[in-house]
DNA sequence: GCCTACCTTAGAACAGTTCCAAACATGGCA
DNA sequence: TGCCATGTTTGGAACTGTTCTAAGGTAGGC
């Protein structure tokens, strides 16, 4: 899969030199409902860029992260999982035994918004919601929310 | 401050040894809207017991989680923090220029739930939402949400 | 008051991430 | 086209937060 001209220029346009390291880890992110680790982009990226190392992963993931072009998601212990799907509104709904994480659509979660007093003077830049469970394979029974 | 008796002995009747050091780290713990990182927590048990070692703190804080009395939130870098407020429904706004951590009442959150086709078949124990932003103190200005 | 299972301890180990300084390469400019 | 300055990459060391370990200590049932 090659990534689409659209993000190479946007980021080409905002002063990015373009490295063949940089497009690897990009190319790693793109398509939707993928959470790696810096680890597993690393591992990936090496496929079109093998000297690639491990602190320019982390160097390009932060950049893409503080660009907007992808999310940090740190719902669980263990590593920072990094998400690509910023341009669908989506949450995350996370296994806390296995640790398996899914995107799911805000159907059924209404208008998550902050405001007025309730703000408390913050400029609100982003919600987050992270819904814990346990899936199919890790559930034997329980308490439903 | 003293930590309320239920507390205790809530502990007690699951089969906790009253310690201590687990008193010590409970104590501090009592009260809302305070988020404290086990370091912190270590810090302000040694008030009490000043030998009291970080493992055990660690220890304690994993039990207390586990057992329902405290939440981790993890919402951004560095060390977990520990909110003893499980009792009323809120949820987390956090600078993400500062750290600032606050708990916000769900005004302005409305139903926020996950069922049917959209839970994937997870049994859903818990929903988290932290709304990311700048403070007064660290926002210059910049888009709301 | 004794005994045993559970708890605590210091410090080592570990995982994930960031820092560092030296080598390298992109892309503007001649 | 070739050169240069600046931004980028590198491996490895350093760092932070957390967990593990094995030895000693103690709460609480009897």
């Amino acid at each position: 899969m090659t990534i689409p001209a659209p993000l190479v220029d946007r980021l080409r346009s905002r002063g990015w030199r373009v490295t063949p390291q940089r497009r690897a880890v990009a190319e790693v992110l793109v398509g939707d409902h993928v959470h790696f680790t810096a680890e597993d982009v690393h591992e990936r990226a090496r496929a079109a860029v093998p000297e690639i190392s491990l602190a320019t992963v982390y160097n390009t993931l932060g950049e893409l992260v503080a660009m907007g072009e992808i999310l940090e998601v740190r719902a669980a212990r263990g590593p920072v999982r990094y998400d690509p799907n910023v341009h669908t509104a989506h949450h995350h709904l996370i296994c806390t035994i296995c640790g398996k994480l899914l995107d799911v659509s805000p159907v059924g979660v209404e208008k998550v918004s902050l405001y007025g007093a309730a703000a408390h003077g913050f400029v609100i830049d982003d919600v987050d919601v992270t819904f814990r469970g346990r899936c199919p394979d890790c559930a034997p029974a329980g308490s439903a929310f």
